[in-house]
DNA sequence: CTGAAAGCGCTTACAG
DNA sequence: CTGAAAGCGCTTACAG
């Protein structure tokens, strides 16, 4: 039944014994169309199966029906989540997702530059920008932006909405549980000090540090990988042997990595040392890993809504909109030393 | 020194004093102009900050500069990484990646249908469609499509490019290094019998078993999730204890649920029960997991290459491509019996 | 409620 | 090697 030949918006008005302007208003749901002639022009596009040209109306429009996500290079496998959110909401609007892997983080620049150039999309989401894109000055562009898990300086980034994660109040309620375990020597295991999250994350384990006296904190670098993290802490324990009763890591990933070493050592984990991630990777609840959950797709979705709650504004509003997504504690067999609990 | 003002090929134009045509062959990368006037214009375009308006160059064209990704919407983390290769090659050719999931399967004849009809996108790859898809004849689209991990019948789908797993060469290495174990009763926990590569993998375990006559097998089907994976080997425990002695799971998800399981009722892995799974996503080596190695970003790239070699010729050649990309077995602690090596 | 006309920013023959 | 003109398939004032 379907048409092989591409059918245009021309051809639909000849079906339907009217004209363009009228046919493309029922495309664009406008109101000012009698209901009987809007129903069968509906019904001859469903036949025909026509699809409107998407080029086309970008151009006449100046809508392309499109956002884009930018992701670092380097990412753990949540990102694919957020990506989900970002295509459930997006789909809702009959927009399609143009996801970007930044090359290293001087692409970054470069790739804001290109999409904040009119014709090319509707919005970007940036996951989790290296900061040194904020070094710049933010575009003055008419294209929205929404930042994820990232610095705002006021440079003009500020000016950006933004969906942000609740580290320090999350973190705290992490080391209160890691204390309450009965750990005292505490081995904070950073990532790329280029990273918001990890910054931030850091700068809670020294506030909490400072609040209580009574325990002892070190940070580590833990590079950038999984298979970095576990040689930093390779390196560590070389030096200074059980100089620590807990591992902090700013992500799973790391965590992951912190296990290995320590696995490679036979230390027993969580007896001899308590191991937490953050995140909550798939894999994290395979290996027990003690944790703070992050609602990946939920942080992909509220970003894309404040897109589109932004993409309907008629004027350039003064109002950045901070949505804040909770992390909670999710605690599991790497640092659950009174009762053993079965899997 | 960047301008804000939207600038267009015409401003190019005037600002080389040359003509839209000329500047249109230099974006073009088209023979034809003298290699002194297309310095100037590549200067004065580097100068401006232009970017060709995508949806303009689309129009005109017939070339959108976009390719699609449909993947299905329950996901392992890997489709992150096949998104990634696509990525990577695409944007060697200047074209973004359009990601879409899948709403169910019913989902996925709407988006072929949508995707290929012109202005939408230059080509698609399709990744691990469910097979009901193929239930119908191919369309006859001049939009270029490749499929990944897919069956392809003969009723048009055989003449599109593809990119496959060696599905059953890699499960009889991985059943071989299981027999070498010294299993004997062999247990597949296998996926939703409508995906490709699950099916394929079922095949060869049972080929295997024809093969073997000493070895004794059951094929259980395990649902969808890892934790569908996990009850229903509860349910088998349940039903008939002691009854394997290995876990050959059709992905690395699924095995983790049968992890899971064995543990939750102190079952020994491997000196009890041998476990395999297939995909070797990032999971698979922190847990010690046996399972045959997937390069997933390969995968992305080769299917890439596919899509933009299909996309460069004139016309419609008559041959489909096939690309076979090799598994290999990675021996684990799940399965190492022998030797225990230090991990 | 409806239609004729202009125009979005490019590419592509075509003519020179 | 270069330019003028047509046209891609829509949307958007504008006039009725």
């Amino acid at each position: 039944m379907k048409e092989r030949k591409k059918i245009t918006l021309y051809e639909i008005a000849q079906l339907a014994g009217t004209s363009k302007s009228t046919v493309s208003r029922v495309l664009m749901n406008q109101a000012g169309v009698s209901p009987e002639t809007r129903r069968k022009i509906e019904q001859i596009m469903r036949e025909s199966g026509y699809h409107p040209n998407q080029m086309a109306r970008g151009l006449a429009g100046g809508r392309t029906g499109m956002i884009a996500v930018v992701t670092p290079g380097i990412f753990s496998g949540y990102y694919a989540e957020i990506l989900k959110g970002v295509d459930v909401v997006a789909s809702q609007h009959d927009v399609h997702v143009i996801s970007s892997f930044a090359r290293g983080e001087d692409d970054y620049p470069d790739m804001i530059d290109r999409f904040s150039q009119p014709g090319q999309v509707d919005g970007m989401i940036l996951v989790a920008p290296r900061m040194k894109v904020f070094k710049q000055r933010a575009p003055r562009t008419i294209v929205p932006i929404v930042l994820v898990g990232s610095y705002a300086p006021d440079n003009g980034w500020d000016r950006m909405d933004r969906v942000v994660l609740n580290n320090a109040g999350a973190m705290n309620e992490l080391l209160d549980h890691v204390r309450q375990q009965g750990c005292r020597r505490l081995l904070h295991l950073t990532g790329l000090a280029n990273v918001y999250d990890f910054a931030e994350r850091r700068r809670a384990f020294e506030e909490y540090l400072l609040l209580h006296p009574t325990l002892q904190g070190t940070v580590l670098s833990g590079g950038e990988t999984r298979a970095q993290a576990r040689e930093a802490l390779d390196r560590h324990l070389d030096e200074q042997p059980e100089s620590f009763d807990a591992v902090i890591a700013c992500n799973d990933d790391m965590a992951m990595g912190a296990l290995q070493a320590l696995r490679g050592r036979g230390i027993q984990t969580p007896e001899d040392v308590v191991v937490t991630g953050c995140d909550d990777e798939p894999a994290a609840e395979i290996l027990g890993l003690t944790t703070l959950h992050m609602p990946m797709v939920e942080l992909g979705e509220e970003a894309t809504r404040l897109l589109f709650e932004r993409r309907a504004q008629k004027q350039i509003s003064p109002v950045a909109r901070q949505s804040i997504v909770q992390m909670a504690l999710v605690v599991r067999s790497t640092s659950m030393r009174k009762p053993a609990v079965p899997v």
